[in-house]
DNA sequence: TTGAAATTCCGATGAATAGTCGAATATTTG
DNA sequence: CAAATATTCGACTATTCATCGGAATTTCAA
């Protein structure tokens, strides 16, 4: 691998493995384009009372027996009106986690930019995301209990968005397996259902059942407990 | 904790955990009590293109999109008829994944009836799980994809039913614990939510994207990683 | 075998919800 | 402030879910 910076200020040239993290959080956070652009001031608060609406009677009833007259009415606005916004319930359903899952991503960027080693930012990632779902509990319901799982339906737009999820696990085991702490012989996308598979679980249970009471303390002891198992593993692999 | 066996016999006086291990798997088996007994055979048969054609219709466009008229046809009946015997679609959708999680029961309480130890006992669970979800891929896209998650409107017999998955899981790693091949400084909840959760993750993937190719392979090999992951934790305790 | 009772099936129809369209209203802009 | 543009909504159609009463089929006792 050719040595790439020539530049000695004290002051971090960024390393190659920076640019390419960097280069993956900016497509991350590109990922959603706004879909129509609201020309009136008036059209976007009728859009985000939408929104709104609809993430609360989603949460309460579930997709699939959720009302669009309900939603509107919700909302204070006709049905035909939110017709002119979304042109399907599904369409609308849709929507809602993009929002947030373009925040959470933000979020994610903004507490990372420190300098931080790969490990941290694994455990953070993870860590956030249980914590994020605890505090937004209601979009919490509708991606990881009705979305996440359908979007088979390669409703492209959306997957793409869950894709980057997995896509930044992944771009971290692979440099913890580069770094040494995380062993070679495992495959890495294997590593990545463990990792997603666990916190996503225990989200799901406090979605579920409210047990663990307390998610965020819950998520980060998974958290950390499977950043160990990665290191005791790497160095079982050693011996 | 008081001895039990007074019984000299060279073969195997039960122990007590094996007694509670098939009064376990007794009320898993029979937690499914057939709905209706349907009185003609003509009946039987109609139940049975019922349960067929839908299966086939739900996993092809998902349960929103389906349409019971569409799987009326397919089933070669009337719409009313198909009333006759489910009382919604909702019904019907969570009626197939009984029928099979039963059968997953059956097929390993048989396979497991061997003398096996606890450890072979979750291995032999987990690893079974992703080969059944492979041979029944038309059922796993319904459970994995759309009922699990969703189970949260309190449907109490299928919750019931994917409860039970959870709970023998949960036996199988408080009997680890004991046995002490299991760490006792982990809560036995939050191992149940990382050996779930890193098997489904597999199973969903798979279903999602067709990788790895060989679930069968790709299952045992994370039920083989997982388990080795909880000796290296216990090992690891130890010291 | 037969015919009456039990069971199963289906056409006609009602009810609920999704989705469309053009006229009316509000906002922006020159 | 008036024309142009954007937004809203009431009235309407379309689709799908679900019900009901009677016809058709099966069962079974005599």
């Amino acid at each position: 691998m050719p040595a790439k910076s020539l530049a000695a200020e004290p002051e971090a040239a960024p390393s190659n493995v920076e640019i390419r993290w960097n280069a993956l959080l900016t497509e991350v956070l590109e990922r959603r384009k706004p879909p129509v652009e609201r020309k009136q001031a008036r059209s976007k608060r009728t859009e985000q009372q939408i929104l709104n609406a609809a993430l609360r009677v989603f949460a309460r009833d579930g997709i699939s027996r959720s009302r669009i007259a309900d939603i509107a009415a919700e909302a204070g606005i006709s049905t035909s009106t939110l017709y002119d916004y979304y042109k399907s319930k599904e369409d609308l359903a849709y929507e809602l986690p993009q929002a947030h899952m373009t925040e959470f991503s933000a979020l994610f960027a903004e507490a990372a930019t420190e300098k931080l080693t790969t490990k941290e930012r694994l455990s953070l990632y993870l860590t956030m995301s249980a914590d994020y779902a605890r505090e937004h509990s209601e979009w919490a319901r509708l991606l990881y209990l009705e979305i996440w799982p359908s979007v088979f339906v390669s409703e492209t737009e959306l997957k793409h968005t869950i894709d980057d999820f997995a896509r930044v696990i992944l771009f971290l085991i692979k440099e913890g397996m580069e770094e040494g702490w995380i062993s070679r012989a495992n495959d890495p996308y294997e590593t990545a259902a463990l990792l997603i598979g666990g916190i996503n679980q225990v989200i799901i249970t406090w979605l579920l059942y409210r047990k663990p009471r307390n998610l965020t303390k819950a998520g980060s002891e998974m958290a950390a407990r499977m950043i160990t198992i990665l290191e005791l593993e790497a160095a079982q692999a050693q011996k």
